[in-house]
DNA sequence: CACACTCCCCTTGCGTCACGAGGGGTCGGC
DNA sequence: GCCGACCCCTCGTGACGCAAGGGGAGTGTG
């Protein structure tokens, strides 16, 4: 999970503002329920986004009639998308060719 | 970084023991310098990596002559590289496949 | 009307860990 | 004799994922 959580909560808003609940059900569904993101994780992240300025947030009203908080990703944040999806992915790929490297044996 | 650190280390042992100097090497190499490990990291990890049974270590000399430990894959760290790295590239995989999805309006 | 269920928000504590900064010892070459 | 490369380690700090808590508002059901 590690790290990439981030990204993946800046790329869930990247269409559309949501709320946090949304968020998660996003991620979800986009990783065929592999990817699972408890409460307890996504509400200090989201809240660390915005102290970074990469999100904002408003109260608003949820599609069931509900209170709920809607985050917008600002310009900076979709800026820090942009480069940290790269560096990612650049790094990433450097480790799978390194795993992926021939073992003596077959084994 | 995170987390792929253990990997990395335990793939660089498939083809031969090495010590700690030379696995910092092997992981800087492999990656063409983009991956440096610090060693207030790697140490911590051997040892992390040696209480839980996946390496084996023996003092030795290296190639110049030099008192070094020299770490070695066990039956057990071998089975846990080919499980892990498994997980991890699916996991890498499908928040790629994430990321990679088209945004609004190119930007 | 009472109750349950889903939706939606949050905090606290715990354990793990990457990393920078530090310290130490040994060998070879100038 | 000193410097630089080689090689080992620990400690403190801060970040963070997560489980476990708690709360409140809307809808549906008996």
């Amino acid at each position: 999970m590690r790290a990439t959580l981030d990204l993946l909560i800046l790329k869930s808003l990247v269409w559309e503002p949501r709320h946090g609940y949304g968020i998660s059900e996003w991620v979800e569904s986009v990783t065929d329920g592999s990817l699972l993101m408890e409460e307890g994780t996504l509400y200090p992240a989201l809240h660390r986004l915005r102290g970074k300025g990469l999100v904002e947030s408003e109260w608003g009203l949820s599609e069931n009639n509900r209170r709920a908080k809607y985050y917008r990703l600002t310009t900076v944040g979709k800026r820090h998308l942009r480069a940290e999806s790269a560096t990612w992915t650049r790094y990433t790929e450097v480790v799978a060719r390194a795993l992926a490297m021939e073992t003596p044996g077959g084994e």
